[in-house]
DNA sequence: TCTATCACCATTTTT
DNA sequence: TGGTGATAGA
């Protein structure tokens, strides 16, 4: 095939990024926009078409399942040909690929299954709550978050020590009985999918090798995002004649709260020397303008390799400001807005309302529904983290695998069929005396009659049915087993029974995890075939669910306006995009405010934002927003004023003014007793010192802030009393 | 075992 | 405000 006309349609810098030599190492800092998706994928082109690379060589990491598909696609269309033997998958995809077909070596059970995150949660807390421990020391999501960092970072239990602190030491131990609870489980959480395959190319020269002369170029996506983990398992994969091709920007790292690590940026030049580095700078998406100011925004880091973005697609509208009085306004003006965009021609599915956090999505939707304006909502609970879902299929686990006790507790009682919960203290105290899973505990007590009568029958029923269920499950098709057990089990009449709109809302849930299963069969089962097969294609489907939880509702719009978080919206482009509720509090957060480091992502996250707008843009925010039952009062975001004058008007109710938006003075040591007071103010007390304010309720001489000080924690104070000084 | 009530909490999220 | 999880009582 011929690439080279290919190659005309690409700017200098793309084209040279794809016609680096092969045995170059390349770093591509891609602003957004600026195609890197498209280098990517023409990358691999040319490497087949030209270099002759065969595409079982080829390995290509991203970090969503979607963005694995799109690669794939596009790559696949350039070439008019299936792809065969490449690899193109995500971090955990891949980990886990590895780990199933090497799970001798990895020291894993065959079955092994995923965890996600809410299983490992309820874990957690168990353990949490069976070593009585005070939850409120310990909470278990923030146990949750240290394992998981712990993981990311590549340490085990046994690798921590405890600094001298009593809570961490805690922790520390809690992370070990994990670690031993899903060891003797069969079960690896997402962190684990990195961690163990990183462990077992570390560990086993064989393997190592076998990879690492197999892959002859590595690419990855996103690399800005990546973890040390993450890291660590690329440099593993990378031979003597493996060269790694990655892309990334560093401004849209956005995901540093959860152990991205943008230093990988820095440490791949250092590790993967000598590096090729591309700028990709011109952006195919926004006009000038909002390039400009994105620019602009995003100068005020002072973290950042640099970049400037430019287009030739000419200047654009200028960006437009609202500050509402409240949220029900701002919500009111972006469907006003929404409407005029819709009659001028725009269809809704053009549109974006963007905003910081999802709770703030509902104003927009009852605003949107009153109007009659068809929407989606992205984000919530996707379909197989449905808790029917993620019951049914616990049985499914079980089966495979009866050492499973995270299962095994979702499901003992549920639907409930008497066994109580000191029949199942009894179970757990068998398993922990005789050191077994709670399954074999519970054979061992029906064996031996431990129980009165009806606890016992209670226990018998569900091994006996679990024993049918086994049978059926080996006989039948995967979507026929499913079927089965729906009513084995009960789970179906225990909906079918209820009349409310949930319970319906279930069943259909249920009916459609028969035709998931159906669909899976007819996609991946012509893969998988022989005796292994049946447990083989289930363990498939278990692992498909846990990593592609698939998309949330579905859409029942075909042109509707799009509502998501800033994070979500990475990525995506849309010619009209509203980024709401910037407010200092909200966007940047309060818990950023102070931190330089967290106030540059969230800036980020800002920059992000604006850059997903292709025409128009709009920054909205309100004075006063009603959140978690009380009224708090915000001054504009500063990442409004961040944006030059002359590239953003203020918007009027009755027309348009050339801006007069208020640019903040920073007022030093003015009594600010007459002033109003917003949250994420800094703000000096004779008595108590320093301090940020949270909160704010009412306003002129009976407004209350909610203040927190540096030296004595919160406090509330009346602002007409407080003599309060302004701090810069 | 079910349900009513209360306390508590509260970015961002993919895998 | 509203959703969740724990607990008490029928």
């Amino acid at each position: 095939m011929d690439v080279s006309p290919l190659l005309d349609q690409l700017n200098e810098s793309q084209r040279q990024a794809v016609s680096l030599p092969d045995d170059a190492n390349a770093l591509i800092l891609a602003g957004a926009g600026s195609g890197k998706t498209r280098v990517l994928v023409q990358r691999m082109a040319w490497l087949m078409s030209m270099r002759h690379c065969s595409s079982s060589r080829l390995l290509a990491v991203t970090f969503t399942n979607k963005s694995a598909r799109e690669m794939r696609t596009r790559i696949e269309n350039l070439l008019s040909a299936p792809l065969h033997g490449m690899w193109v998958g995500t971090f955990h995809g891949l980990g886990h690929r590895l780990l199933r077909q090497h799970w001798q070596e990895a020291n894993l059970p065959q079955n092994f299954q995923i965890l996600d995150s809410d299983d490992q949660l309820r874990i957690i807390r168990r353990l949490i709550k069976a070593a009585k421990l005070d939850e409120s020391r310990w909470p278990p999501r923030q146990v949750q978050w240290f394992i998981n960092a712990r993981k990311d970072a590549m340490q085990r239990s046994t690798d921590l020590s405890n600094e001298g602190d009593d809570t961490v030491e805690q922790m520390i131990r809690i992370y070990r009985q994990y670690e031993i609870e899903c060891q003797k489980s069969g079960l690896l959480d997402f962190a684990d999918l990195l961690f163990r395959s990183y462990q077992l190319l570390k560990n086993n020269d064989t393997i190592r090798t076998l990879y690492q002369s197999r892959f002859a170029h590595i690419m990855v996506d996103e690399f800005q995002d990546t973890n040390p983990v993450q890291y660590a398992w690329l440099k593993l994969l990378t031979g003597e004649h493996t060269s790694v091709f990655v892309v990334g920007d560093d401004d849209q790292s956005i995901y540093g709260w959860r152990g991205a690590c943008v230093e990988n940026i820095q440490h791949f030049e250092r590790d993967f020397h000598p590096v090729h580095t591309v700028r990709l700078e011109q952006n195919y998406r926004s006009t000038n303008t909002i390039l400009n100011a994105a620019n602009a925004l995003i100068a005020n880091n002072q973290q950042r390799l640099g970049k400037n973005l430019w287009s030739d697609s000419g200047e654009g509208d200028l960006l437009r400001y609202y500050r509402a009085t409240n949220e029900l306004e701002e919500a009111g003006f972006v469907v006003d807005r929404i409407l005029q965009h819709q009659q001028q021609g725009l269809k809704y599915e053009q549109m974006a309302i963007l905003y910081r956090s999802n709770a703030q999505s509902r104003v927009f939707e009852e605003n949107l529904i009153a109007r009659r304006v068809p929407y989606r909502v992205y984000g919530g609970l996707r379909f197989f983290e449905r808790a029917e879902i993620k019951d049914a299929l616990s049985y499914l686990r079980l089966l495979i695998n009866p050492q499973d006790n995270a299962a095994f507790e979702r499901i003992i009682n549920n639907p409930t069929r008497g066994i109580g919960q000191r029949t199942l203290d009894s179970i757990r105290n068998q398993a922990k005396m005789s050191d077994s899973s709670l399954w074999d505990a519970a054979l061992f007590c029906v064996e031996q009659q431990t129980f009165a009568a009806r606890a016992h029958k209670a226990l018998q029923g569900f091994l006996q049915m679990m024993d049918r269920l086994r049978q059926h499950v080996a006989e039948k098709t995967l979507p026929d087993a499913v079927e089965t057990l729906l009513h084995e089990t009960g789970l179906w009449a225990l909906y079918k029974k209820q009349l409310t709109e949930t319970a319906q809302a279930k069943l259909e849930n249920l009916a459609e995890l028969v035709s998931a299963a159906r669909q899976f069969e007819i996609e991946e089962g012509g893969l998988i075939s022989g005796d292994e097969g049946v447990s083989e294609i289930l363990n498939a489907f278990l692992s498909h669910a846990v990593l592609e939880a698939g998309e949330g509702q579905a859409d029942t719009w075909d042109d509707c306006v799009q509502l998501m978080s800033l994070h979500a919206a990475k990525g995506l482009e849309f010619p009209l995009v509203f980024i709401t509720g910037m407010e200092e509090g909200l966007f940047p957060g309060h818990r950023s405010i102070s931190e330089p480091a967290k106030l540059e992502e969230e800036r980020r996250l800002c920059y992000v934002g604006m850059t997903r707008a292709e025409q128009w843009l709009y920054l909205c925010c309100a004075e006063r927003r009603r959140l978690y039952g009380n009224e708090f009062y915000a001054r504009p975001s500063r990442f409004i004023q961040e944006v030059p004058e002359n590239l953003i008007e203020s918007v009027r109710l009755t027309g348009s003014v050339r801006r007069p938006i208020t640019r903040q003075k920073t007022v030093t040591n003015s009594s600010a007793s007459t002033q109003g007071f917003s949250s994420g103010q800094r703000v000096s007390h004779q008595k108590f010192g320093e301090g940020t304010i949270l909160n704010a309720e009412g306003s002129g001489n009976s407004q209350r802030l909610h203040i927190n000080f540096a030296n004595v924690g919160n406090k509330w104070l009346m602002a007409s009393l407080a003599n309060l000084q302004f701090l810069p």
